[in-house]
DNA sequence: ACATTGACCTGAGAGC
DNA sequence: TGCTCTCAGGTCAATG
């Protein structure tokens, strides 16, 4: 689940969860998720600190040490994080687990190891590596913001609203969800929308993504109106009742309604 | 620079 | 039941 609400739901829960209790172990229970990272460097810089601060940008989490280094988490397709004391109950999936001189643990899942955890000095500089563009819900990204980076694009629009360089946050489900409420075709070219689509556009995507985050990312407590979840085959169009349609963008499962979201 | 495709991982569910 | 195939909410490298 881990697009940009999602992530700032676990940024929210490890705020609330983590900071300010020494860290007196780190176990790492894959390589993979570190990358270039040792386990050696992970704990030697963990053990003995705490956590102070959150921060995050588009589906990147990051978690700041008192000695001002950041741990960058990503979640990859699944993962979430677990704040928990019994390790005997500790679900499967768990990568990484950092524990707490209280006694309590948090824990980093990632089922398809698609996630990855590094160490780093600044932010400015994780996002400039991965060339991340603004994240999607910075009050400086407004609509001259978006028009200049939409400019001169001639791809389709669902695949730049999920395109991390352009905008970062955004991911697969919410970008069905944004062009549903925007009424735009998922296969709609970027050059084909006029200012006054653009313009709904950005006011959707912002709108959604917020709206997300106050229902906690869960779909169970999304508005009516939200496509996300109907978005299963058999759905149907919470506006009109119509089957959704399927097809595939990019290698990605796209949902949309067919009557709703306007002729191609 | 931009657009498109496939590979990277694991596991769940469909279909036979 | 058990096997194989397809698919899953992300990202990156390679190609045109």
């Amino acid at each position: 689940m881990p697009e940009l609400p999602d992530v700032e739901v676990y940024r929210r829960y490890l705020g609330s969860t983590s900071l300010h209790k020494r860290i007196a172990t780190v176990q790492v229970r894959s390589n993979k998720i570190l990358g270039n990272l040792s386990p050696r460097k992970l704990r030697a810089a963990l053990i003995g600190r705490e956590f102070q601060s959150t921060a995050r940008h588009g589906k990147q989490l990051f978690a700041q040490l008192d000695s001002n280094m950041w741990l960058a988490l990503h979640f990859g397709m699944t993962g979430y994080l677990m704040y928990f004391k019994n390790v005997d109950k500790e679900p499967v999936y768990d990568r990484l687990l950092i524990g707490f001189v209280n006694g309590f643990h948090l824990g980093y899942y990632s089922q398809r190891l698609l996630g990855k955890v590094e160490l780093v000095d600044n932010l400015g500089s994780v996002i400039a590596a991965k060339h991340l563009g603004p994240d999607a819900l910075d009050p400086k990204f407004d609509f001259p913001a978006f028009k200049r980076v939409m400019a001169r694009r001639k791809g389709i629009a669902k695949t730049a609203l999920m395109n991390q360089h352009i905008i970062a946050g955004i991911g697969n489900i919410y970008a069905d969800e944004i062009l549903f409420q925007a009424r735009v075709h998922p296969q709609a070219r970027v050059n084909e929308l006029d200012e006054t689509a653009l313009k709904t556009l950005l006011q959707k995507m912002k709108a959604v993504l917020r709206t997300a985050i106050a229902c906690g990312a869960d779909p169970a407590r999304f508005p009516r109106n939200y496509l996300i979840p109907q978005r299963y085959k058999g759905g149907r169009c919470p506006r009109c009742g119509a089957d959704l349609g399927r097809i595939k963008i990019g290698a990605r499962g796209a949902y949309f309604c067919l009557h709703c979201q306007g002729a191609l």
